[in-house]
DNA sequence: CGTTTCAATATGTATATACATAATCGCCAT
DNA sequence: ATGGCGATTATGTATATACATATTGAAACG
C-alpha cells in the first residue's frame, strides 16, 4: 500500500512535496479512511513512500500536530486525535467595511465624550485594578439612513493617553485605535439582550426589541486598553464564523 | 544592537532555540516596539545574533509569517504587518459541557422525530441540490430544572445513513454525530431573536423575550451533514470568544 | 518473581548545504 | 529620459546528517 505513486504521472500540479503531503494526510483523516487513533505511518515510511528526506515529513507532521489533527508520541508513533473541540474562527470586521459590504452608506455620529476619574464599573469592565483616567464614548454608526450599531466604549488614558487628545467626531473610535496600540489580546462576549428605552431610543427599535450584544475587551502587553459594547437590533446583524481544521 | 546575548548567562530556561526567537521576535511586535511596516532583521543577521542556522531562523520566521503577525517580502525582507484583521477563536462546547460547568445538573429531552423527504427550506438549510431522505430532530437540553436550550437540526441521511435508524431518546444528536462523522468544515450564523410563541413555551419563557440564536452548518469533504439550530434564553447564554495572535 | 538496566526506536531539534524563485537595483543601449 | 536585461539579493524548499530525548520492550539481575 502506498499513499501515493513516487513518480506522479498525472496532476504535476505543482504544489510543494510539504503541501502534499499535509493535504494527503488531512484527506484521509477528515475522510474517516484513517479513524482516531489510528497510527499513521512512521516518518521514515513517508520518507520511502513521498521518496523525500526525513525533515520534510518531519515539518508536514509537527504541522498536523500543531493544528491538533494529530498526535505525537515519542518512540510510539504519530496518531489520529480524537475530534477537537469545536472552534471556530469568529471574524469581526470593522463596522464600516460590514456596512459598506451591505452596498449601504456608512456614517459615524459622535453622540458623547467624557473624561473622568475610572468608577469602580468602568474598572470593572476594564480588568482595571488601580484608579485612572478613562475616557467613555458613546457613538451611532449608521448604515444608510437607519441605525446600525450604537457603541458604548472605555478607553483606559493610562495605556493609550493620546486618545484623551482626541474629540473623536470624525473618525470612530475603533479605527483610531487600531494601528495605533498594537493588541496582544482580546476576548469577546456575545449576547442577547432586550433593548432598554435608552437603547431603544438611538437605535430607533421599539422598546425590549431583541438585540445582539458584542462586547470586547482588549489588552496590549497585559495593559486593559479598551472596552466596547456594540448593541445591534436583531434584524441587523448576524455573526458569521467560519472552521475548517488545519488549514495549510 | 542585539536581540540576545548569545551566550546566555541567565536563563538558561532550556527553551529551544526556535521558541526563543520566536517568543523574541513577537514580544518585539506586540510591546510596539517594531511597529507595523518595521522591517524585522535579515535572516541571515538574525542567524548571526542568535547564532544559529538559518534554517532555525527561517523556520520561525515562516511560523510568524502563517500567524499572519509578519509579512515576507522576496528580496526585500520581512515587515511587521498592519493590524490584523481582528479574528477570535469561539470555542462552542457540548452542552453537557457547558451545563455541568456551571455547576448544575444536566439533562437531554427529545421533544421530536420525523423522517421525511427534504422540503425545500430544509435543502436550504442544510445546502442541499438534490433532494432526498432528511431527519428532523427537536429537543430540549436542561439545565437543573430549567430549560436551557431548545435545538432543532437536520441531519442529511444520504451523508449519514445510520442516523435514520437512532431514535435519540438517550444521546444528544450532537454527541452522537461527533466521532461518528468527521467534519471538515463547519459555519456558524449568530444572531439575536425574539422568541415566538412555541419557543417561549419550550424554553418556558415569556413570548418575545430575547434569544440568542446559534446556527451551525457542518459539512464532511463537500457533503452537507447537518444543520442545526440552538435557541438559548438571553438570560442563560454568553458565548466567550478569545483571541491571542500567534501562539507558539 | 519483581525490579533494574540497557539497547532499540521514533520523534525533536539543529546544522550545513544546495538550488529555485521572485523582486529589485543599476547598467546599458536605444 | 526610458525601456529592457542581467546581476544581486532575500526568501522558499529540500537534502543529508548529527545528536538529544523520551519511551518502550526485553534482557539481566537480585
Amino acid at each position: 500500500m502506498s499513499l501515493v505513486e513516487t513518480d506522479d504521472i498525472e496532476g504535476g500540479e505543482s504544489l510543494s512535496l510539504h503541501q502534499r503531503i499535509l493535504s494527503d494526510i488531512r484527506e484521509k483523516i477528515l475522510s474517516g479512511a484513517w479513524a482516531p487513533g489510528h497510527r499513521i505511518p512512521f516518518e521514515h515510511e513517508l520518507t520511502a513512500q513521498y521518496n523525500c528526506s526525513r525533515m520534510t515529513v518531519n515539518k508536514a507532521l509537527s504541522q498536523l500536530a500543531k493544528a491538533g489533527l494529530i498526535e505525537r508520541r515519542r518512540r510510539s508513533g504519530s496518531f489520529v486525535r480524537q475530534p477537537q473541540s469545536q472552534a471556530a474562527v469568529l471574524e469581526l470586521h470593522d463596522i464600516r467595511i460590514e456596512v459598506e459590504a451591505l452596498g449601504l452608506p456608512y456614517r459615524y455620529e459622535r453622540l458623547g465624550r467624557v473624561k473622568r476619574r475610572s468608577s469602580a464599573e468602568d474598572r470593572a469592565l476594564l480588568g482595571l485594578s488601580a484608579p485612572g483616567q478613562v475616557l467613555a464614548l458613546e457613538s451611532l454608526h449608521f448604515a444608510g439612513e437607519r441605525p446600525f450599531a450604537l457603541e458604548k466604549r472605555l478607553i483606559n488614558l493610562s495605556a493609550v493617553a493620546e486618545a484623551g487628545e482626541e474629540e473623536f467626531l470624525d473618525i470612530a473610535p475603533g479605527p483610531w485605535l487600531i494601528g495605533r496600540v498594537p493588541w496582544s489580546e482580546a476576548e469577546h462576549r456575545i449576547r442577547a439582550m432586550a433593548a432598554d428605552d435608552a437603547i431603544a431610543d438611538a437605535l430607533d427599535i421599539e422598546a425590549s426589541a431583541p438585540c445582539l450584544v458584542v462586547e470586547r475587551r482588549t489588552w496590549s502587553a497585559e495593559h486593559p486598553v479598551t472596552h466596547v459594547r456594540f448593541i445591534y437590533p436583531a434584524e441587523s446583524h448576524t455573526l458569521v464564523a467560519r472552521f475548517t481544521p488545519s488549514q495549510g
